[in-house]
DNA sequence: TTTCTCACA
DNA sequence: TGTGAGGA
């Protein structure tokens, strides 16, 4: 079942096509390519093309602005996901998947701007090597 | 017609 | 972010 997650990740759609999927604006559509939250293909006169697997980020980021993270924060909502990727390859220490809800949720607060501190929970005590 | 970049309200 | 200009 490797095949979908390729043709997930084939970049084949152009914007006009993003744009009704996602119900987002170019212009929000490109700004988010601008600040580096989504990295759609090239090509055919410099027209960007989109995966499938682009939208479900742009519908991902949807969400999470409507979480009131900026930019800022979800790129960092990103780099985490990234970090725990690798982090599976090393096997340096599994993290379950509290773990991860908890360390995610940390970062929704910073980025967000602390919009609920609702009492400094203590930070995890997992050690990132990163 | 659709999308692109750049600039300004 | 929205919108318009000027091109491809």
């Amino acid at each position: 079942m490797r095949g979908k997650e390729l043709r997930r990740s084939l970049s084949v759609l152009p914007i006009g096509t993003v744009m009704k999927l996602t119900s987002l604006t170019a212009r929000q559509i490109r700004y988010y390519e601008s600040q580096k939250l989504i990295f759609p293909q090239r090509s055919d006169g410099n027209r960007r093309l989109y995966s499938l697997a682009d939208v479900d980020r742009l519908l991902e980021i949807k969400d999470y602005l409507d979480d009131g993270l900026n930019m800022a924060g979800i790129r960092e909502v990103y780099d985490q996901k990234q970090r725990e990727s690798e982090q599976r390859k090393n096997q340096d220490h599994q993290l379950t998947d509290d773990d991860v809800r908890k360390i995610l949720h940390d970062e929704f607060l910073q980025a967000g701007g602390l919009k609920t501190p609702s009492a400094q929970q203590p930070q995890a005590p997992l050690q990132k090597p990163l």
